[in-house]
DNA sequence: TTTTGTTCCGTGAACGTGCACGGTAAAGAA
DNA sequence: TTCTTTACCGTGCACGTTCACGGAACAAAA
């Protein structure tokens, strides 16, 4: 029924020792001999059986995943389900995934991670880009170590990584404007930010907000757009901005946060009782989620985090396992919007 | 490193002959010497190694998937991408994807599909139930042959289906009331439905129906909701009959349709030119996406038809190799919202 | 007693691949 | 000539299963 190795070196007229040297690229064969075995691998359409090539060998491989560390309910934690079940597809072909987590706010951090990452020669990478620069430097410096590398979240402009799966951020905002919008055009939106994230060099937000600007600019440019800017780490410190920000501005009934932390405002929200306000966020935290069914945010713009984890290190075992590239090396995933109907 | 059968048998004091024998519930075993080796099994936590079984055994299966057929752009044809990865996926394990159609509309059609497959003697069937009563009779004729059998799209009430993969029908209609009131809360709705469906006994959409009447009901009780009937084989009786309609409510600004077919009806509304009027429609075809990009359909809820194909068959394929239940016998899917900016 | 049957169980050859090992032939060196 | 080196290649075991085959032990029948 299906041509083994034996069909081809039969058909090669050599031995399949021979065979599985052409195959895996090992020296000791005459170039006669390759190119014979390789004219009839061609002509046989001959794919070597995975399962019986994963039974016999007892190489072990490790794929590092490198991701900003996180505390229960966070942004990173959506990752897990799908780190978990790659985690069990991978280990019936004897990979291991080894997570290696970095503060995302710190770049020392980072840099350790990264040598960590490194000194452990993985067979593959897969990691979110949260410093520019040093994300670089990191992925020259693994291709040329010979390892491939594949992003999730957001990529960095730069040649050289095997995949990409993330989301257009870009669109995201446009999206989440068009939603804002939707029934009721407002006259001025307030836009709520993170101080943190004033100075940071390479924020997915930062595009998402463009998306968004774009799109108040090009259908409502008379709408006044304002920052409210908080602080993640001090409770109250937000509730009290955004009572700053309404007292001057007691006529703004559109919220929007470009990252996931829209849960950070729910307190200010259903103390102050803004009724009639749209409020817009993105990922789907259980914190954002539970605001949702709450009433309390109106919408959700979310990627599915945990799909991009499992399609990137799928993407690596299958490289590792039978040298095959994905299809398609960006892979844009697809946004939901959700509302408290179909958070399910 | 891992315990293979040969552990077992060890430990068990039986050769690996016995130890296989046990573990597929062969006969040929002593009571003493079974119980034996299940203990062992237990304590040792023994997971057979798949590759190596699907190796050594020349087992060939065939899964089932019995579905109404389609024209290229309808509904069903967005199974295809979720059956040929499945497929592709089972391939490597022996397990071959048999397609068999039905038409719909015709129960005759439905039964021939039923004995088809029956005289086929599948190892399992995957199934969307679109005759209610014919789907019960199949699935215990199923169960006396001790085949196991999921379901997609919509289940049956009835016991013994090993699993189901879909979308809660009734929140579907649920939402996309509160998408169709959002921001602009209507005094009149169009329920655009097909003739043909008047009479069907197991319509996915009369649930679906019935959670959007029950919102407009809690929440918008004055509403009034009007039903258009159009023919889909008709090509210019959809436009006419909802020129009609709108020529005795002209004030009418929501329309909605239930099934997958919008894009019946985009013809009249680009032509006629209702502006001001939100569109909702269910379902990601192709036609509906166009619409919806070009702005005459303002939202779709869909849900991933080929991602429930595709856990369908994985489930199945996890059955039959390694006698596997799935986790959740009830899997109900997320439901995505659309618009024509995140439509990809 | 021998024969036949039944129940239980072990043996060993596959499945398709990887790889260590060793062997052969040719060419060059002594 | 004989020995060594080099380049190439085949052989055979291992991986963890499955399953056909046949053998052992014992009981029942002749």
């Amino acid at each position: 029924m299906n041509i083994t190795i034996k069909d081809v070196a039969r058909l090669s007229g050599v031995s399949k020792g021979t065979v599985d040297r052409v195959i895996h690229n090992r020296e000791g064969v005459s170039r006669k001999s390759r190119e014979k075995v390789q004219k009839v691998i061609r002509e046989l359409g001959y794919e070597p059986n995975v399962y019986a090539s994963v039974l016999a060998s007892r190489k072990e491989y490790e794929i590092a995943v490198l991701l900003p560390s996180y505390k229960s309910g966070e942004f990173w934690e959506l990752a897990e389900p799908g780190l978990d079940k790659a985690a069990e597809e991978a280990s019936s072909f004897n990979i291991s995934i080894e997570r290696i987590g970095y503060d995302q706010y710190d770049l020392e951090s980072f840099k350790a991670a990264c040598e960590t990452v490194l000194s452990a020669k993985p067979a593959g990478v897969v990691m979110a880009p949260m410093f520019k620069n040093e994300t670089a430097v990191f992925a020259s410096r693994l291709q040329e170590m010979g390892i491939p590398y594949v992003f999730i979240d957001s990529k960095i402009e730069q040649d050289g990584y095997m995949a990409y799966y993330g989301l257009p951020m870009y669109q995201s905002g446009y999206l989440c404007a068009d939603l804002l919008c939707m029934g009721q055009v407002p006259s001025r939106v307030a836009v709520v930010r993170i101080i943190r994230d004033k100075h940071r060099q390479s924020d997915p937000t930062v595009t998402r907000r463009a998306g968004f600007l774009d799109y108040m600019a090009e259908h409502h440019p008379d709408c006044a757009i304002d920052n409210v800017f908080i602080e993640p780490n001090q409770p109250g410190q937000a509730a009290r901005a955004l009572k700053e920000y309404f007292s001057t501005h007691p006529d703004t009934r559109h919220i929007v946060m470009f990252n996931s932390r829209i849960h950070l405002i729910v307190d200010f929200l259903e103390r102050y009782g803004l009724k009639g306000c749209r409020v817009i966020g993105f990922d789907n935290l259980p914190a954002n989620i539970s605001a949702l069914r709450k009433g309390v945010v109106d919408m959700l713009v979310t990627q599915h985090l945990e799909e991009q984890a499992h399609n990137a290190i799928q993407s690596m075992t299958d490289y590792i396992v039978r040298k095959k590239l994905p299809l398609q090396r960006d892979n844009f995933m697809h946004m939901d919007i959700l509302t408290r109907y179909n958070a399910d």
